[in-house]
This record gives structure tokens, sequence and C-alpha cells, in this order.
RNA sequence: GGCUAAGUGGCAGAGUGGUAAUGCAGCGGCCUGCAAAGCCGUCAACGCCGGUUCGAUUCCGACCUUAGCCUCCA
């Protein structure tokens, strides 16, 4: 089994090889916690989720490596406006961004560590650069010296004369060039920091990626995979790059990849355009398993348009994938039949294509034991757990004693052939959001 | 302005050097008290202009359009 994956390192895709067939090592940004998740920060995580059960099913040992950022501007402003301290904010959004990632089904990464924890870290990556003459400081800022590195720009495929004709950037006065960056940078005695070579202060946005990749590998060991947004390309990666190299004078990564962005009926997701759709609020409506087919149903690398048609679409493919899978409950759930569909996700995560897979085989499931056991590892594989609550949360708000005696009164009205009774009923339920399906022996019911 | 990606039926979305999956919607039918679900059938598409080729939607070039990045961003 050979997985494919585009390599944004080299703009081609690329069989996979990692540097240890022992052990893989993956890395992938996280969140900065200063907001609640939204849907593309979703995305952003279940790409990897992907992933990391595809590397998992081939090889031994895999770390998948998901940070946390929590220390950061951003945080400092959040702790302003919600009148806390920068510590209860992070602490607060971390806990709510774990709590909707395993929501929505996704796997814990093997480390998850945090900027805070990682000072001294920090601090030594940033001597080894300081020490390889890559560096300079200023107004007491320690920056990245991009002339020093040549290879700068090479990544994002930029050049300086380019960003300049960009011009809308306001440069630090204490720039030596627009590109160079904040290694790390002072602190008042208000805000975070931590005593270091260069004062108290604390890190800059880059910085903490390339040490805590190093701290979890090894100083000297190579990256396998790097991934995240493809929003972060330029500066964010550009700058890991640079600095991963610069500290140990080895590459940084072998395998980058990018995901493409969520858009709100065709635009980014924005504050200023009052387009952010926050999984917390999404929960309230659709389930956490009609989210997580909707992230798959375009190809990673493609922009994902999230629309109402959208999570039309996903509903009632989630819903006949339910019903199917809880009929079959039965079958044991393992992983083991699910090949036809690691092949699918092994070309570059082509998730639209196993959708498609998994539509045609739980059509089959019904007739042979053998798509039925396909299906259901398929859907384990994918990380579809219906066994757990898969329904919005608005559901628990419904009174279930009250719908039942509506149902009950409408059987017998049918019973009695008093359809119009009947029919009303079914209006009355309607109205309250519910949906009625009579079977053959009983009538089940859904929310809307 | 520069860079990147993309433009496939009503919508979503794969894929391919020899006219193109699938899902939703639509239409017709079976089933049903009626619905719903399910099943069967069915209509319908490769932005535009050149080039390469026996042949291009697929490769190359120009153009148009859209989105993203160039500033914090997943």
């Amino acid at each position: 089994m050979k997985i494919k994956i585009f390599n944004t390192l080299t703009k081609k895709k690329e069989i996979f090889q990692p540097a240890n067939e022992d052990c893989v090592n993956m890395y992938v940004c996280g969140p900065t916690v200063y907001s609640n998740p939204h849907i593309g920060n979703a995305r952003a995580a279940l790409i990897p989720d992907i992933l990391f059960r595809l590397l998992k099913k081939r090889y031994r040992k895999v770390n998948y490596i998901r940070n946390i950022t929590d220390v950061d501007d951003k945080i400092m402003d959040a702790a302003k406006s919600e009148k806390k301290t920068v510590f209860e904010i992070s602490k607060k959004y971390t806990k709510i961004y774990q709590q909707n990632m395993s929501v929505l089904g996704l796997l814990e990464p093997t480390f998850q560590p945090k900027v805070t924890d990682n000072i001294p870290i920090i601090i030594e990556t940033i001597n080894k650069i300081i020490d390889g003459g890559f560096t300079y400081i200023a107004d007491n800022h320690v920056l990245f010296d991009t002339e020093k590195f040549p290879d700068y720009g090479k990544f994002s495929n930029r050049t300086l004369d380019e960003m300049i004709d960009g011009v809308r950037i306001e440069i630090a006065s204490y720039k030596k060039s627009p590109r160079d960056f904040v290694l790390w940078k002072p602190s008042d005695k208000e805000q975070p920091g931590w005593d270091s070579p260069w004062g108290y202060g604390r890190p800059g946005w880059h910085i903490e990626c390339t040490s805590m990749v190093k701290k979890i590998i090894g100083m000297d060991n190579i990256l396998d995979i790097h991934g995240g947004g493809n929003d972060l390309i330029f500066p964010h990666h550009e700058n890991e790059i640079a600095q991963g190299f610069c500290a140990t004078n080895t590459k940084y990564c072998n395998y980058w990849f990018h995901n493409g962005i969520v858009l709100v009926n065709k635009k980014k997701m924005s504050k200023s355009l009052g387009n952010v759709i926050l999984i917390n609020d999404l929960i309230k409506k659709i389930s956490p398993m009609t989210i997580r087919l909707a992230l798959m149903s375009a190809h990673y690398r493609q922009p994902l348009n999230w629309s109402a048609s959208t999570i039309d679409e996903s509903i009632n493919l989630i819903k006949k994938f339910e019903k199917i899978f809880n009929d079959n409950s039965s079958i044991n759930n393992s992983e083991d039949e699910c090949d036809e569909l690691v092949d699918i996700l092994s070309d570059d995560l082509n998730t639209p294509e196993a959708m498609t897979y998994l539509s045609s085989v739980s059509k089959k499931a019904k007739a042979n034991r053998h798509d039925k056991k396909a299906f259901i590892s398929s859907c384990n594989f994918l990380g579809f757990d219906f066994k757990n609550d898969n329904k919005p949360v608005k559901e628990t708000l419904i009174d279930e004693v009250v719908i039942k005696e509506l149902i009950n009164e409408r059987n017998l009205a049918r019973k009695n052939k008093d359809f119009d009774k009947a029919d009303k009923i079914r209006q009355k339920l309607n109205q309250m959001d519910i949906e009625i399906e009579d079977l053959a022996d009983r009538t089940v019911w859904k929310i809307k």
C-alpha cells in the first residue's frame, strides 16, 4: 500500500516515504486559543485526522503532533475584552476546542504541546539560530535576518519585489527588511513573559512550531509531514522552513500538505463579513457526523463552499448511512475489510471519491454480507460513529413522552381509518419539527 | 500589481488522450389510506479561443471568470 500526497514543497503529487519506516512524524498547526473554533478550524483538523488514520494503517508507529498556541497577542486582546487573564482565556478555549474536535469524531493526536510548556526549548532553538549568525537584535527584539537565508521565499514562491508590490504592510521601523520576522519580543509587566538571554519577553509567532517539533522528534531529525491551512503557507510555513533549517543546518521537513479554506457563500469566513460559523452553533442544528461528512465532501485541496445545500445533501446521505449502519450493528466493528476505501484515500486523500464508494457499497450492503462488512468497516475507518449520540443538541430539548403519546393517538386513528385525524396529528408533529415515518410494525420519528 | 489554485449537467463533485462516475434535486413507475423511506427507470454537463494529435474535456499557450495568499488568519 502506497500513500500518495501532494507535496507543497515540490508542487507535485508524490509517493510518501518516511525517513524512518518504524516511526512516522507528522506535525500540524493547531489553533491559537482565543475564540470559539469555527468550521474552518474543524476542516484543518479533520484532514490530518484522515491522514493519521491512513498512516496508522500502514506504519507501525505514527506520532501525530498538533500544537496549542496559548501565547499570542490575539489572546491578550481577548483577555482584555472578556476581562479575564490570558491564562483563563487560553484554558477556556483550549477546552472548547478539544471538546468540539472530539464530538466531531477526531482522534486525539499523539502529542498536543502548548507553547507555555515549552519556553526553554524555544529559547534553546533561538540560541541555535543566533549561533548560526542568522539574526540581529533591534529595539529589544530578536529578529530573523531573511537576507542570510538565500532560499527564503522559495517555498511560497515569492520574491521581495513582489512583496513590496503589496505595499499595504506597515513595516516596523526596527526591521532591516520588511520580510524579517520576530523570534523573541519584549513584554511589559502586564503582558505574559519569561526571562530570557534577551530580557523579559515572549516568543514571536513562528518559532513555537519549529521548537516543539524539534523537542518531540529530536533536534537533528527531519520531520516527515507538516500540514496546515493553505493560508499558512506564507508567511508562517515559509518562516518555519527558514528557522528550522538555520537552527540545525539540516532540511526541516520532507512533505508539506495544505488544506483549502472553507468559504461561506463563496467568501472566506471573517469576523468583518459576519459569516463565521462556529462548531458550537452548528452542533445545535445538525448532527456531528453530518458535519464530518460535509467536511469530506470536497477534496481537501479545494476550497469548500459551506452552504445550505452542502448541509442538506450531507444530512440526506448521513441519514442513509446511519440507517444501514445501525441495521447491521451486529456485524463486528473491525476495520479489516476496508481495503477498497483505503486504496481510494491513499491517492491524495480523495474523500469525495470515498463518499461515492461508501454510497455505492451501502446500497449493495443490503444484499450480501461481504458488502455489509465492507460498509461497516469503511465507516469505522473514516471515523463515522453512529453509536454515540449522533444528534443535534436541540434534540435533547424535546419532550419524548408528548411525541410518543401523539404517535399512539395517531396510530389508533389510523387503525380506525380516521385518516383525517391521523393527518392532523402528523401536521401537528410537523409543526413541532418532528418528522414521522410509518414502518410495517411501528412508527419512528426524528427531528427535522 | 505579483503569486497560487480552480472553472464538468439545476446544484454538489470524481475522473479520463478515444465524448464522462456518483450524490441531491427533477421527471416516470412500483409500493403506501396518504405521506415518508425504499426500489426500478429516466432527462441533462466538460468557461472561451488557438496549438499538438488520427482523435482533447483530458497535454501546451493566450484570454475571460472565480477564490485564496501577498497583513492576523485554519
